[in-house]
DNA sequence: CGCGACGTTGATTTGCCTCAACGATTGTGG
DNA sequence: CCACAATCGTTGAGGCAAATCAACGTCGCG
């Protein structure tokens, strides 16, 4: 049985190496916190104040447009940060929201603390780089996806990428990750299987 | 007139300071390259052995699907930052195409170059960590766009984000990056300006 | 000049959406 | 523990945004 914040800090030393005070000036700042299923960390509007490492459950993030539909940018299972970067970088009135999926656990660091962090822990830098480049690299392919495939195909890519997600979340969000309709999903999935 | 690298350190020290044996360094590893319009920088396939930062012209990444048709990622014109991530971390064939929109000027730096370089010099971290940070909000955003907008509002968004790119690319480039055929964005055009 | 790339226009098709109705499941308060 | 409401997935009819396909004019360039 490890600790939230042991948990975090195996994430980090699988690509960067930590001395034992840097561990200790980690730890300080990390605040673990219960969430509730739909209970929301970040709604349309606020500023994100903290970034978010999901230990337990999956977080979602997501935009409403105007005619009040939702759709959803990422999901966040156990080991996986989450957040509206524009927000948390400028510290402006967030676009999208945050809520959990499941009854969840997560750490929060506070961004004052996490840029006295960068200063303290050379190591930060590079593992949120790390981290930062293979976001990008996953985001290249889902708009890459977004352009040139069709909704079906998209499916078939969402659960070749995520299989652990599609027994978990209600179809529907499936359905908004991908960009279509839940109806139109519900289709699609009746459909004979063709090659 | 400033040179091609004095015009990468004014980029990168806009967020980092560099102490002067660190600038030589860095310069020490950059290769400067004309490319011609049209000239591949990568294909399909290809691994990803430099990244590429751009300072005159304009570079486009791209993905072509199993019917022939482009899918643009990105545009790169001057300071920007183009490459297929995937490849670069992984050092795999890329899936995507990066070529040159006009005449342009480029910065390469090796792979193992740029790994040298972020041991000795502990900015870079920070610099890269930055330049991705924005990298994701930017991916977030037109993920979000490609979601919740309609085609008429995605080129809407284009213009309000890339004003200086639309008077000098080809029209098709245009549709190709918003997700639709060059047709049915020359139709839009042809539309009475409603509300 | 003549060829190839680009943008335009029209006719037709289609992938996916909209709206509405309905059953099954969940959860919640009495 | 049941009754009811809310949520979710399903199904069908009809509609629309955008794709497809084809033809044509224009321009820049070798």
């Amino acid at each position: 049985m490890i600790t939230a914040t042991q948990f975090l800090l195996e994430r980090i030393k699988k690509h960067v190496t930590l001395t034992a005070a840097e561990e200790e000036r980690l730890t300080e700042v990390c605040l673990v916190k219960q969430m509730k299923k739909k209970q929301f960390f970040l709604q349309e509007g606020d500023v994100q104040r903290y970034l978010v490492f999901v230990v337990n459950g999956c977080l979602r993030s997501y935009s409403v447009d105007e005619n009040g539909f939702e759709h959803i940018l990422q999901f966040a299972p156990p080991g996986w940060w989450i957040s509206d970067m524009r927000s948390m970088l400028e510290q402006t009135p967030a676009s999208l929201n945050i809520d959990a999926v499941d009854e969840s656990e997560i750490i929060l660091i506070s961004i004052p603390d996490l840029e006295r962090l960068y200063r303290e822990v050379a190591s930060l830098d590079r593992f949120f780089r790390i981290l930062s480049e293979r976001s990008i690299a996953t985001h290249q392919h889902r708009l890459i996806d977004s352009l040139s495939l069709t909704a079906k195909e998209r499916y078939t890519s969402f659960c070749r990428q995520y299989p652990s997600l599609i027994t978990c979340l209600p179809q529907k969000f499936v359905a908004s990750y991908i960009g279509i309709t839940p109806e139109f999903l519900s289709k699609m999935l009746k459909e004979p299987i063709k090659k």
